[in-house]
DNA sequence: GTGAAAGCGCTAACAC
DNA sequence: GTGTTAGCGCTTTCAC
């Protein structure tokens, strides 16, 4: 920084000013110092940067990451939102249980970094006081249910499974398992919302209820219906967390000579492949994921430049796409 | 740190070491130290840290991250190896451009990263010589038909493409196409591996070569299956650049009422979601991802500790995945 | 609108 | 094996 100085015939604060806070320098020292900046190639020092504002300038997105639960779209939301500041992102695979939660967290907040955004984390209550001390804005994302410590924002998942799963009774299927994966907060509302579904409906047997195994989701979808046809032959239809096991469950079903939709109904999660298409082969509930990250982002930037807390939570829509798989 | 050197009664200096270098502190006061740490819950500041270190401790990897071509289970590879030890990871993600690629690499060149990982980047000869001067370790991953600029790991994706259409000819489909996406090195050596095969049969016919658009793969497949049927009825097999193309087309075939694989045979890539099955729908060339990006980050973990280069490239197995896309 | 001085929290280099 | 000194490259504070 000192050389762009020296060339520009300033001092060193005023070319750290050029560069962040452009409206507190002459338009004239401002242009002379970019061009400085452009010929020299001259890039600025994160870690200096952050050490003397103590801020890192880095969001921090807390994540169970390896599920792949659709994470990977809302990370696109959010990477693309602050494409165009000087926030950069950081990803940070998270567990679901406390203490990892908890020793994650302390190293970010150790960091300062310039935001939070939670995706089914923070769901401990004895990691809440941790989140409150942060001193920096803090986004859940995913689900609307849980009143959020700072900032929130989602879909209402327990509406959408049973959405779904009235789907799939409207179309005449009766005996509806669910293949659930996870103990988040996401999970537990799906399977909520199934239940409140099938509930309403006199339809309900918790013997048709299947958590999946951890692994492989297409094999644990093939597994299902193996299972289902051999111990469970009366069931007709399954409501999956997502969409990889629903395709295990049609492939599975393929490969058996069960004939899909007229004798068996899929119904998937996340939909984020099927959306956009005429015609989608599988049905699915379709989640604004990416949108979810944007806003979350958005809502850490609005809070950075503006001071002021944009909205506490935000409720995004969700959308049940009707797919060849339940269409009969 | 010196609220923890003043409690455990040293200078923070061997608080600094005690926490980086253990072996260079004394047994006991190691003890005392930790102890301390412990207590107050101090956890250090990276920014400082990599400040005065001149390395932030961080690998960079660079990947077309957005393309989703299985960056996603070698990220896990790496994140995994470099849990045990005190780097951590950060993604970026780069277009497929030479400006692009200079400016990521240019950004960061300037945080000084302990080592940073390439997919698909550092293609453009423009750009060799910024990678050159990086000073520390580089690994280029997924394609060994290069020299590594400095170390390479990835499997050899010309063979392993000649190998899916040697598998279609012997399963006797006679017109097979190419359903490809990309501009990167690995999608170049698949196009040649391909054309290599079926040059060998007497079979090669550029009019059978597609490239998908971007946008979503899973309805690319789609199409493509729409309109081979509707302008080349001849074709009767398809080596698609990656599962989910592949996933699009057997979809597609289902809409149309073909037949997979009596009528029309399907072959994709990478194989991930495939690989463990007793029985695979879907036919695919199984690319040890994981492994690819867990060795990618041994280099650089053994280049950190050890000073020296392991070894300068790695060539991995890959594997025909033969699933019931096509078996007859 | 611009600059001088001080210091962010840690580690490299060297001394003991 | 442990401590002292200096400084990493930037931003904060305060003065002009």
């Amino acid at each position: 920084m000192s050389d762009v100085a020296r060339l520009a015939g300033v001092s060193p604060i005023t070319v750290s000013r050029a560069l962040r806070e452009p409206h507190k320098v002459s338009d004239k020292l401002r242009e002379t110092i970019l061009e400085v900046v452009e010929e020299i190639g001259y890039v600025p020092n994160f870690a200096a940067r952050a050490l003397a504002s103590r801020h890192s300038g880095i969001v921090a997105v807390l994540a169970p990451i390896m599920d792949m639960s659709g994470f990977f779209h809302a990370a696109r939301g959010v990477e693309e939102r602050f494409l165009t500041s000087d926030v950069s992102t950081q990803f940070a695979n998270i567990g679901l249980n406390a203490a990892e939660e908890a020793k994650l967290l302390r190293l970010f907040v150790a960091q300062n970094p310039a935001g939070i955004i939670l995706e089914s984390v923070a769901e401990f209550p004895v990691n809440k006081p941790l989140i409150a001390e942060l001193g920096c804005p803090v986004v859940q994302m995913m689900d609307t249910s849980i009143e959020p410590l700072d900032m929130g924002v989602g879909i209402r998942n327990r509406a959408a499974a049973t959405a779904a799963v009235e789907h799939l009774l409207e179309q005449g299927y009766e005996r509806i398992a669910l293949l659930g994966g996870g103990k988040d907060i996401r999970s537990r509302r799906r399977f909520e919302g199934y239940r409140d579904a099938l509930l309403r409906a006199g339809r309900y047997d918790p013997a048709y209820v299947f958590e999946s195994e951890s692994g492989n989701p297409m094999e644990q979808g093939v597994k299902l219906i193996h299972n289902l046809k051999r111990r469970m032959p009366e069931v007709d239809a399954v409501f999956c967390h997502n969409d990889r096991l629903a395709m295990g469950v049609y492939f599975g079903a393929q490969q058996m000579g069960i004939r899909v939709p007229e004798e068996f109904g899929i119904c998937g999660y996340n939909g984020v492949d099927f959306a956009e298409m005429e015609e989608s082969p599988l049905t699915s509930v379709y989640v604004p994921l990416y949108e979810i990250g944007f806003k979350a982002a958005d809502m850490i930037m609005r809070y950075l430049t503006e001071g002021v807390r944009p909205e506490t939570a935000v409720e995004l829509p969700f959308e049940i796409i009707k797919g060849n798989s339940t269409r009969r």
